[in-house]
DNA sequence: AGCACGCCGACT
DNA sequence: GTCGGCGTGCTC
């Protein structure tokens, strides 16, 4: 009789997939993409992933027993498998790395110690010392503890070497316990009693409660809403109903007048509300409908470039009527920020129930109820409305993907591994279904354009806003000149202010744009020049006065605002730059009628951050919002005529070779908030570079022609999409080391790559949180081989991992690092 | 990544 | 003297 052994993926970032040893009866329940919990050194144990099941014993290790089967049925599947796999290659991590970003943290339980007295043996107390002693005696009391708990005890961090002194004197016995993380939500409900469900048994209950009156009460309300809905009563419904409290009806429970049950509820609950039927498409939108239908039957992927509110969510929302009349499930792709309530309420308009969300913000609960709903193609995860992670769900059929807004950084993973781009994944994802893709956005990325051009996409064009809306106007400003002229308040040029006037005057909103928080990004002072930096990063400290305080973008360390110069005790201390605080202080001092909010990260944090301040703003309690680039993404606010930019030099200006590429994004996003209903909304773009090619481009809204120029650049320094980019980083404490490590890695490269290796180069910000990075860029040419150029660049990385004194050097390997 | 083992400085 | 710092090596 053979053996069965299974090969686990496991939460790790090793290379390796590991082997266990099961019974013949476990072989023939378990499945691939089934969990199992498995011991993992010497007392871990972990969650890991079947990923095939067979009979070859290994030769050169024993393998171990798994702990135990966690699934009844697989809860990954083979399309996921074949996913992982492609980004564990694409992005040279493990298929581990993949695994921990793909499951929701309740998916993968982890084992904790559990410590308990030896009762086979008294001890004797005097045996053992005071902090043993100590742990001893707690145990009188309490059956186990955690590792935590011995902690707290003896008030220590490192306890481990005193429960195994405690084992040795066999006081203590220790096992590992794991604990299931998703916990069912359950609704607690109420119902009388069988006995008392006649009439006369309820007519004596009540006289008998006439002494109680407030029992008496809930009792009778309990009857009328029973009668009146004939559904279950949730305690919570009976308690607000009746007035009274969960006390009185813990009463009635007990007096077993009343019997609770409960049930099981998805966490995630939309109300019914009616849906309506998808709106019929303009002559604009009709004929790209046609087209894209047309293109999808000789293309994979099909580039929708449609300008700001030229109402593209209208097509996607007959494509997916077509997808889910076939019966099959739909993946909407959107940035974070854009997952707002606005959108999600818009589809399920259309799609009601069918409709699941799925991003960040939600809990691991949360998150494993829509999994699974998607993993049991329920009819309530048809249209699957996500962010960059919901590619990695468990999808059944999948017939359409649309990514929205494609041009979004924020699509890619920076950290940690699985380094993903999720416009791309999604690709992939696509072709394992044999399904399309439609990426759609008013600025498309260049290389999806790119690849448009190459015919490796289909391209279709939307050139009129919906209903006929003009296109901003757009004025660029020069306070270069203004400020020469004197014509400056603060950071408002006479222009803006006077715009800003006009439209207040006129009862409409305005949007301010300033791409940086805090109230000023550098303090100086005067007298020596010398400004507060991060202590463990190198870069200046941001003053925040909303808490008088300096913080650090990079790492959150903060402190109180200095009053005196740190270097030489000056008070004469000035603010460089300004962000978005400054904007909305000068704001609310020029317009001191008016009702300013900021929009940033630090007024958006918490589930519902974003989402209060655009309400507030929607509702018109606010006539001013002052913002960064979290106002670009998809908003609509009907309401809007002017957008003023405040400063756009900043960015152009950014050491990246994006840079004048994501300004146009930006800036034009951000222009398209500007009227989006009748009137002709007007754009302000303050610079110091008014003739600068990419501002013109803007201010002309010529896509086009940014795109040319900007691809001779591409050409002209190899750089995307016309080469292909992994980035190599080095991190270390000390600086020294990522110095010669980086050296010695990047020679190496050398002789492999030649001339196509770049630095290694310090980052603008060479240390964050105490660590030096240093950067290597591998261009890859078109006609290369990307399989191989990956394998040569492993071969690298695990003979520089051999090299002793590099090994403590974290190396980060980061495909397509744009 | 964790985690154990193992070898050197600062404290009850 | 120990406590605890992190270098090194391993995990089926």
């Amino acid at each position: 009789m053979k053996d069965f052994f299974i090969d686990v993926i496991l939460p790790i970032p090793l290379e390796k997939s590991f082997t266990y040893r099961i019974t013949i009866a476990e072989s023939e329940f378990i499945k691939p993409g089934m969990r199992v919990s498995v011991p993992f050194g010497k007392s871990k144990i972990y969650t890991g992933i079947v990923q095939a099941i067979h009979t070859n014993e290994p030769l050169i290790y024993e393998a171990k027993d798994i702990h135990q089967i966690l699934d009844e049925t697989p809860i990954v599947t083979q399309a996921q498998f074949r996913l992982w796999e492609w980004m564990s290659h694409y992005y040279m991590c493990t298929v581990g790395d993949v695994m921990r970003a793909a499951l929701p943290g309740a998916f993968i339980l982890d084992s904790e110690t559990i410590i308990s007295k030896n009762m086979t043996l008294e001890i004797n107390e005097a045996d053992l010392k005071d902090d043993e002693f100590l742990i001893y005696e707690a145990l009188q009391h309490q059956t186990s503890l955690k590792i935590q708990d011995i902690s707290n005890i003896v008030d220590k961090k490192n306890v481990l070497p005193l429960v195994k002194r405690l084992l040795e004197k066999e006081a203590i016995s220790v096992h590992e316990e794991i604990f299931d993380k998703y916990k069912p939500k359950l609704v607690r409900y109420v119902k009388l009693k069988n006995t008392f469900h006649s009439q006369t048994a309820l007519q004596e209950l009540l006289e008998e409660l006439s002494r109680a009156p407030k029992q008496r009460d809930v009792v009778m309300t309990l009857f009328s809403l029973t009668a009146k809905s004939k559904k279950p009563i949730p305690v919570s419904d009976l308690t607000t109903a009746s007035n009274s409290s969960s006390a009185i009806v813990k009463s009635l429970i007990d007096k077993e007048i009343l019997e609770e049950y409960f049930v099981q509820r998805d966490r995630v609950q939309y109300d019914d509300q009616e849906t309506e039927g998808s709106k019929n498409l303009n002559e604009a939108q009709d004929v790209a409908m046609k087209d894209i239908l047309e293109s999808f039957q000789s293309q994979n992927i099909v580039l929708l470039h449609g300008v700001t509110s030229s109402g593209k969510t209208e097509i996607y929302v007959k494509l997916i009527e077509n997808a889910l009349q076939q019966g099959k499930q739909v993946l909407y792709l959107l940035p974070e920020i854009a997952l707002t309530t606005q959108l999600v309420s818009r589809l399920q308009n259309y799609f009601g129930e069918q409709v699941a969300v799925y991003h960040s913000k939600y809990s691991s609960n949360e998150r494993v109820e829509v999994w699974n709903q998607v993993l049991s193609n329920s009819p309530k995860a048809q249209v699957i409305l996500g962010a960059r992670s919901s590619v990695l769900l468990p999808f059944h059929d999948l017939g359409l993907i649309i990514v929205d807004e494609e041009h979004e950084q924020s699509y890619k993973q920076f950290d940690p591994a699985p380094r993903y781009h999720a416009r791309d994944t999604a690709i992939v994802l696509a072709s394992v279904f044999k399904t399309k893709t439609l990426l759609g956005s008013a600025t498309p990325s260049l290389e999806s354009y790119f690849n448009a051009q190459q015919q490796k996409y289909g391209l279709v064009e939307l050139t009129t806003r919906f209903n006929d809306v003009l296109m901003p106007d757009i004025e660029l400003v020069d306070i270069k000149d203004k400020q020469k002229r004197k014509r400056m308040k603060g950071h408002f040029s006479d222009r803006l202010i006077e715009e800003m006037t006009e439209t207040l005057e006129d009862g409409h909103q305005i949007i301010l744009f300033q791409n940086r928080r805090g109230y000023s990004p550098i303090i100086e002072c005067e007298t020596c020049g010398h400004s507060p930096q991060c202590p463990s990063c190198d870069v200046s400290l941001t003053y925040h006065q909303y808490r008088d305080q300096l913080r650090c973008h990079y790492c959150g360390y903060h402190s109180v605002m200095i009053k005196k110069c740190g270097a030489c005790g000056s008070v004469e201390l000035d603010n460089k730059g300004f962000g978005t605080e400054q904007v909305e202080k000068e704001v609310s001092i020029l317009f001191p009628n008016h009702k300013v909010a900021r929009m940033d990260l630090d007024t958006t944090r918490g589930k519902y951050g974003y989402e209060k301040i655009i309400t507030t703003f929607e509702n018109q309690e606010v006539d001013i919002l002052v913002g960064t680039q979290m106002l670009t993404k998809g908003l609509d606010f009907r309401n809007v005529k002017l957008v003023g930019v405040m400063n756009a030099d900043n960015m152009l200006n950014f050491p990246d070779f994006r840079a004048h590429e994501r300004s146009f994004q930006l800036l034009l996003q951000v222009s398209g908030r500007a009227g989006r209903t009748d009137k002709r909304g007007k754009v302000l773009i303050q610079t110091y570079n008014p003739h600068h090619n990419i501002l013109q481009q803007v201010s002309t809204n010529n896509y086009l022609k940014m795109f040319k120029e900007q691809m001779d650049d591409r050409y002209n320094f190899k750089y995307p999409p016309v080469y292909r980019l992994i980035k190599i980083t080095l991190k270390h404490r000390d600086y020294n080391k990522v110095n010669v490590g980086a050296d010695w890695y990047a020679k190496s490269l050398r002789q492999v790559f030649k001339q196509y290796v770049l630095g290694p180069e310090f980052p603008p910000v060479s240390r964050i949180r105490n660590q030096y990075h240093k950067n290597i860029l591998v261009k890859i040419p078109n006609k290369q081989s990307l399989a191989k150029t990956k394998a040569a660049i492993l071969k690298i990385n695990t003979s520089f991992s051999s090299v002793k004194d590099f090994r403590p050097i974290r190396v980060i390997l980061n495909v397509d690092n744009y």
